[in-house]
DNA sequence: CGCAATATACGAAGGGCTTCGTACATTGCA
DNA sequence: TGCAATGTACGAAGCCCTTCGTATATTGCG
């Protein structure tokens, strides 16, 4: 049965959000970044980046003594799983009910609000 | 130290998505809504709403022999930190990231952008 | 009255995530 | 050349969440 990648957990996501903004790189350029935001080990990053190659999360060349990990799964899907999994544990699936509380947070900047202004106004032309 | 209640697990979500639909009630009644929903113990339930009342997630009422549970936290404020957390895991803390993915998301339905479109209108008016 | 139904309490298992320590191999430079 | 630095592998601990079984008390009805 072809399964399905799960979602990553915390710490896969914080490390495939490097992956996918930076590009390919060893455990030690991924330990580097975190370590700039937070006490980590490296045995701690490079453990979760071996369990997110076991679960298909990333793939590793192998080619060099330093493994090189790429992202195997694409952003705009994980975080499309992410949105939709909060969607159906808090939000009764309703996307509106979950734009309104994001549009209602402190942090729904005006330049935010005025991206999804645009968004909206594309997004009426395109549909169905 | 005033400890700010924990963001509530799956489980503990799951029973005050239907605290805060229904009212304050037994374990019993939010047993059989669950159990409409899947399979589950009743003494599961009941265990997870002992350790919402534990951590403060809900108060209950033992005054009967069936102890009644209330909602203890705002649902407002709960989802409002679901999604703040997301923002933060995911989307950089930009809420317009979210908020396009949950755009493009297919449960975004035509209502639901109606009463965005609506929704933002009266924001632009109220912001400052 | 006595028993079946229903309630609470709680220990404990099992799984996932995160973390780290330790073992061991390879590398490169003083 | 030999040692410090750097790499991978991996076991295991600790924590939380979820689940359930079991013990025990209470209730109400036949």
């Amino acid at each position: 049965m072809p399964r399905r990648t799960p979602v990553p957990s915390n710490a896969e996501l914080a490390i495939l959000l490097i992956l996918w903004r930076e590009g390919p790189q060893t455990v030690r350029a991924v330990y580097d970044s975190l370590r700039r935001e937070r006490d980590i080990g490296y045995t701690t990053v490079l453990k979760t980046m071996q369990l997110m190659a076991a679960k298909k999360l990333v793939t590793r060349d192998e080619s060099e003594r330093s493994h090189v990990y790429r992202a195997a799964v694409a952003e705009k899907s994980i975080k499309r799983r992410l949105v939709s999994d909060l969607l159906d544990r808090a939000f009764d699936g309703s996307a509106a009910q979950l734009v309104m509380q994001a549009l209602s947070h402190k942090r729904a900047s005006a330049e935010d609000l005025k991206k999804i202004r645009q968004l909206l106004k594309e997004n009426s032309r395109g549909a169905r």
